[in-house]
DNA sequence: GATTAGTCTATCAACTAAGTAGACTTAATT
DNA sequence: AATTAAGTCTACTTAGTTGATAGACTAATC
């Protein structure tokens, strides 16, 4: 499970996606209508930002937006961004590996398993981009 | 990423499934065998059994050890009982589902992505059994 | 210069991971 | 039968991380 911090992070990125090339978003009102803790959207952005996915503008009229087309950004990077490994296991973490200190990944039945799972998660997050995040009913607008 | 407690799960089960059908084997064996912080995996093994997957013998010769073979349990099953939801999103979990309060799941884009992600793990986690988590040089002892 | 909106710092609560201490249970030894 | 050794079971404590809140500060516009 993602920890509440990414699942926070793709909303927002999906309702930024949808406004993309429409200037800055308030993040109130990404708050209010993601039914996101403002002051920890206000993290969240500020650690997108820092990324360089995002940028904002401060004072009246001011907000966060995309600083590329949604299409840019794949489901995988935005993820990693903020939430880190989407493996299941250290050991099959391609970004945030570890070694297992008890086993021998070429015997092991887990390790194998479990980049298995991994690859074919990629195989879909990957794919998909920031795009497919705006509900289906709003997407004309992009 | 799977919690701590289910990684240590999953190796502990892993030993055990090698081990199967030849008595109990000592917490302290799989603590030092798996590097797993022994009084952990007393708590972990404990839960273990009162899935009903496990069971124990006190005392003098005592320990832990499987009570079914070890093809009969998935890992998606074993997951289940120890680390709750494999899917990615609450709103997408089978076993632990949480309806989103921002969203229609009808027209969500994100929703949709993490259903293709969950079933593609599923697929792999409901196939691979506890049996695949034995090191390949230890298999023919079962 | 007043208002609007993002930025930063500090704090708190909840949960996970891990360690400590001891009680209880069983089996072997005497 | 009593003792002892080998094991699990239970409760409590601590450290670290994550999730969430509050308030002061800074920058841009009007």
């Amino acid at each position: 499970m993602l920890s509440k911090k990414t699942q926070y992070a793709l909303k927002a990125l999906g309702y930024l996606a949808a406004r993309y090339g429409h200037g800055p978003v308030l993040i109130s009102e990404i708050s209010i209508n993601k039914k996101i803790p403002i002051k920890f959207l206000e993290t969240i952005l500020l650690e997108l930002k820092q990324s360089n996915i995002l940028d904002s503008k401060k004072g009246k009229g001011g907000g966060y937006y995309l600083l590329q087309p949604p299409k840019k950004t794949t489901l995988a990077q935005a993820i990693r961004l903020v939430g880190g490994p989407i493996a299941l296991l250290p050991c099959v973490s391609l970004n945030f590996y570890e070694k297992c200190q008890d086993c021998d990944e070429a015997t092991c039945g887990l390790n194998k398993a479990m980049i298995q799972t991994r690859d074919a998660t990629l195989r879909i997050l990957e794919k998909k981009t920031l795009e497919e995040l705006i509900d289906v009913d709003q997407r004309k607008q992009v």
